[in-house]
DNA sequence: TTTCTCATGTAACGCGTTACATGATTAC
DNA sequence: GTAATCATGTAACGCGTTACATGAGAAA
């Protein structure tokens, strides 16, 4: 359960309702998660009895009172522990590729028009992923340091989906110049 | 459940067992899936109930008997309509990455040994996607555009590795500029 | 003799999602 | 008046995983 780190993570920068976090979950381009409810809550509650956050209540009248988590010694150290954890390579699911792989039943036409969408949706993420890299909401900014490492973090996504867009791009030429070479029927 | 999809996809290409499909599954360095049992048993069932594979029971003696799965021509446009659904951005989930926004708490060399370690396990995931894709295992080549298709779908997975690659290549040139010039301390 | 391959299937569990539930305040 | 925001939490379900279960024949 890599959320639970990543909230931890969010805690060690500053106190935080499960709210708050839902927020931010939901509202990342990079984090892989919807930002639930059910998740989230879930995780706080488990963070607590491990004794990696503490939780202060505030009072409120007219809505549920806040509950307001913070890491504690304990936390920091296995944020820490975490954070040097092995690394995994990416874990990638390409749906589209799978349809990709069973296409040859359609047409050329067809096909370059998949593309072309396959184009605009990986065009639309880049673009919003620009636009919270320019942004930067719930970016902490301790060190510089910190600041680059969140910047190249930004670049690492922006690069994936540019990879994707040059790979399209040139399929579809390839495809087309082998229409008119008739290398394929 | 795409899986669903991808084993239609395959029974189209021809008939097989669900022992043949988890090999495929589960050999292959492109499919998200683990090939397990579960999954793959129950899909085949549930393709079986929608009519579109057909089974037929070969019988054995010292091992269970074979049921060979096959597609029916209502499979056939399943596959057909679902190949032409509406592209879906990538799902990556880069755990790495989560790490990462946390590694302020780290000091040079320990983020630089992370780092690295990285590009060795991309590495080692471009090194088996390379021999994959030279062996071309379990690859239909019924067209030459079905075989141009599949090639490119390797050279997607591979030129997303490599610019991963690139990109640990930087920031690890960068990280120890910043080093030597006490950009960040 | 132990391990691998063939070949099927089931049980238990974890992570993640959507949807449900409540209820006051603020903005349009 | 309707919708969004704040703020908590629960229920039901789906997909995917590991592990369990069986049992013969072939290979190491």
């Amino acid at each position: 359960m890599s959320i639970k780190y990543v909230i931890l993570g969010y805690l060690g920068w500053k106190p935080m309702t499960g709210y708050d976090l839902k927020k931010i979950i939901a509202d990342s381009e990079t984090l892989p998660w919807s930002g639930n409810n059910n998740q989230i809550y879930k995780a706080l509650v488990q963070l607590h009895k491990d004794e990696w956050v503490r939780k202060v209540t505030e009072n409120q009248t007219g809505a549920p009172n806040r509950h307001i988590y913070s890491i504690t010694d304990e936390g920091e150290l296995a944020l820490r522990e975490w954070v040097d954890n092995e690394p995994e390579s990416p874990h990638t699911k390409k749906s589209f590729l799978n349809q990709l792989m069973w296409a040859d039943s359609l047409d050329i036409k067809e096909i370059d028009e998949l593309l072309e969408a396959y184009l605009n949706t990986v065009g639309e993420k880049i673009f919003f992923l620009r636009v919270q890299a320019d942004r930067k909401p719930n970016m902490p900014e301790r060190t510089p340091r910190e600041r680059y490492l969140w910047e190249m973090i930004y670049k690492n996504w922006i690069a994936q989906y540019e990879t994707e867009l040059d790979w399209v791009r040139q399929i579809r030429q390839e495809l087309s110049k082998g229409e008119t070479h008739r290398r394929w029927v």
